[in-house]
DNA sequence: AGCACGCCGACT
DNA sequence: GTCGGCGTGCTC
């Protein structure tokens, strides 16, 4: 018997197409079928079944090739949150679809983590700050949100343990998610373990069809607790009773290919939507995390007790404005002493780019923009210092405005010229540098592993060699700029620096009860260095919401980016000047424009990048005007340009 | 998005 | 003459 279906593609194309198909064919809701779309062959997914279609269509219907499944990938819950997805991030349904299947997704080989033992194991015995979490978390209303605020090993993976424990005993599904960049690997393996068969894991290293499995054991309902990273929000999962946000800081959540979802922001609507509680943990929580926080509308519970015994490093912060050079003498003095002590050293850039930045070395003043606060960035060819928000620009100063000093200048860091230096004042050491693109994973686990036995004084590196930060031999980390971050010209660079200078000092030293940390940098006094090396969160958030209230930048604020991309830049220019256009009549009272202003990275795979920032105090508003002028913009647009939304942008590159 | 069609410039 | 550049339109 003869029957339709309606089918969504992921395309860009707002638009549902049907097909004729054979009762036999078994084609219904959820299914995937392989259809002829204009001259080629698709995959698209079944989101209706009809009887018949109107006879007045004016085209001719064409038929299914095939069906792929034979049971339903997805039901009414998934395809209403795909339906919500393409709403809030501005996408396609079928787009979003695809997004919350389990193929599509590239498969990256895993780093296998090195020895870094989180969990106490076995441990049931909870501190009393710990017992006194999981009884109000277990007891909780539904869709309460919770945050364990602690510093490593202070038992925040215990409590995620027991909760999820209880949560299955009642019949209800977890979901427990950890970053991309696994340096919780063995926390997905001993919870897998913990969990045995009931425990479905979707890290990266799975095959397409080893990923498939686990997906249809989810969907099936045989496995009630998935771990996973930011994709495995969208776990099709029986009864959701939890969701678990481990590292919730951590930017891998934040998806960059169209849907760019936040996975927070998914696990908060699940929560809402399926009755379930959600609970958050890190020792550096998002700014915009503490502020809810703060107003209460997460729960807090501070874990303050370091359990497995080790002691937290002593920090040092050092001053480069005295420094010749990129290794200030405290640095190498006690690099010599840890050699002296048969002890190794990691140098930590945290960072692999670098932009010019001005600074007076006289008074330490810094060149910011006046309307949006954050770096300038110096242009050589043009001779002027230029906001990458809202295209700002001024003359390059020769002279320091506040001091007036000669001696303001533009300067940079590279990675190079840092080992350069490294190898010249210690040619006599064995020194090994790991570097995100010099080297393919199985080799930085390679390396780290030659470290860990020995083979090498001093290692060297950004990201990478964060996992040897708990190795045994390692007496010293030498942060070598920390302000490197800063000066990116992003409102959340202090955030990030902070964040990562505290999981620096926090990690290390967990071995060696005279560990030191050595942080260099050119701003001493700056709050987010400051506070890190003081290891005082509290004190970062007070200045850093303080500081964000008064740019009026998130939390004090939602944004929603849009980035045109173009082989030409004034066709780039052009898309977002005729946006600006279209939206600034559409401009509501508490939202504002910064922009159109190129991208601080203006050419990224031969494209020219400018964007735009709509900026407002509730995403609603922003959202239908974002949504109204969208539609406008679409009609005139230009097909040499590509125009990409982002809403809630983390990184403005 | 991606593919075909169509209309103008320098090549065996 | 025609190969190929890219602008335009369409996809059940």
């Amino acid at each position: 018997m003869t029957r339709y279906v309606e089918v969504l593609f992921n395309l860009p194309l707002n638009q549902s197409f049907n097909y004729e198909t054979d009762s036999s064919q078994n084609a219904c809701f959820g299914k995937r079928v392989v259809v002829p779309f204009n001259h080629r062959e698709l995959t698209g997914f079944v989101v209706a079944e009809r009887e018949s279609v109107p006879a007045s269509v004016a085209y001719t219907i064409k038929k299914v090739y095939r069906v792929i499944d034979s049971e339903p990938l997805f039901d009414a819950r998934d395809y209403a949150l795909a339906q919500w997805i393409a709403s809030f991030y501005f996408c396609t349904v079928g787009q979003a679809l695809a997004t919350l299947m389990p193929s599509g997704r590239k498969i990256v080989p895993h780093i296998a983590a090195v020895d870094d033992t989180e969990l106490n194991s076995s441990g049931l015995d909870l501190s009393e700050e710990q017992q006194y979490a999981c009884d109000t978390i277990i007891h909780a209303q539904d869709s309460t949100m919770f945050y364990l605020y602690g510093i490593t090993g202070s038992g925040k993976t215990e409590v995620f343990l027991h909760v999820a424990s209880h949560c299955i005993a009642n019949g209800k599904s977890v979901i427990y998610l950890v970053p991309e960049i696994s340096l919780t690997y063995q926390t997905a393996e001993a919870i897998r373990q913990r969990f045995g068969d009931k425990a479905a894991t979707l890290h990266s290293a799975l095959t397409t069809s080893e990923r498939f499995a686990q997906w249809l054991r989810i969907r099936r309902g045989e496995a009630p607790i998935v771990i996973g990273p930011r994709s495995a929000v969208f776990a099709p999962v029986q009864n959701l009773g939890l969701i678990i946000i481990d590292e919730e800081h951590d930017s891998s959540y934040k998806s960059s290919d169209t849907p760019r979802y936040h996975a927070r922001q998914v696990a908060m609507h699940r929560c809402a939507v399926e009755h379930a509680t959600l609970v958050m943990g890190s020792a550096t929580p998002s700014v915009e995390a503490w502020k809810s926080m703060e107003n209460g509308s997460i729960q807090r519970f501070t874990l303050t007790k370091r359990l497995s015994g080790g002691e937290l490093p002593h920090v040092h912060i050092v001053n480069l404005n005295q420094a010749t050079g990129c290794l200030s003498m405290t640095l190498k003095e006690e690099i010599r002493k840890t050699v002296a002590m048969g002890k190794q050293t990691i140098l930590f850039l945290n960072r692999r780019g670098f932009t010019y930045h001005y600074r007076c070395t006289v008074c330490g003043y810094e060149l910011v923009c006046k309307h949006c606060s954050v770096a300038l960035t110096y242009h050589k060819s043009l001779g002027q210092a230029v906001c990458h928000y809202c295209g700002y620009r001024v003359e390059a100063p020769r002279i320091c405005p506040v001091c007036g000093s000669l001696d303001a200048k533009y300067v940079g860091f590279g990675t190079e010229l840092i080992e350069e230096e490294v190898r010249a004042s210690f040619p006599h050491l064995r020194i090994i540098r790991i570097d995100a693109d010099n080297a393919d994973k199985r080799t930085v686990h390679a390396t780290l592993n030659l470290f860990k036995a020995g083979m090498y004084d001093i290692l060297l590196g950004t990201q990478m060699v964060a996992k040897g930060l708990n190795f045994p031999g390692v007496r010293l980390v030498g942060v070598v700029l920390a302000d490197i971050g800063l000066y990116v010209p992003d409102f959340r660079a202090s955030e990030r620096t902070f964040s990562l200078l505290v999981q620096v000092a926090g990690r290390s030293g967990r071995f060696s009860p005279d560990g030191i940390v050595i942080v260099q940098t050119f701003r001493p006094t700056d709050p987010s260095i400051q506070s890190a090396c003081a290891l005082d969160a509290e004190g970062f958030f007070a200045s850093e919401l303080k500081h964000r209230q008064e740019t009026s930048f998130p939390p004090y604020s939602r944004l929603i980016r849009f980035t045109a991309r173009s082989s030409k830049s004034e066709w780039a220019f052009s898309a977002l000047d005729t946006l600006a256009h279209i939206l600034r009549p559409l401009m509501p009272q508490d939202a504002d424009m910064l922009g159109p202003a190129e991208c601080p990275i203006m050419l990224i795979a031969r494209k020219y990048r400018w964007h735009l920032l709509l900026r407002g105090q509730t995403m609603k508003t922003l959202h239908t005007t974002a949504r109204t002028a969208l539609a406008q913009y679409s009609r005139q647009s230009d097909k040499r340009v590509y125009l990409e939304v982002d809403v809630d942008p983390v990184a403005i590159r």
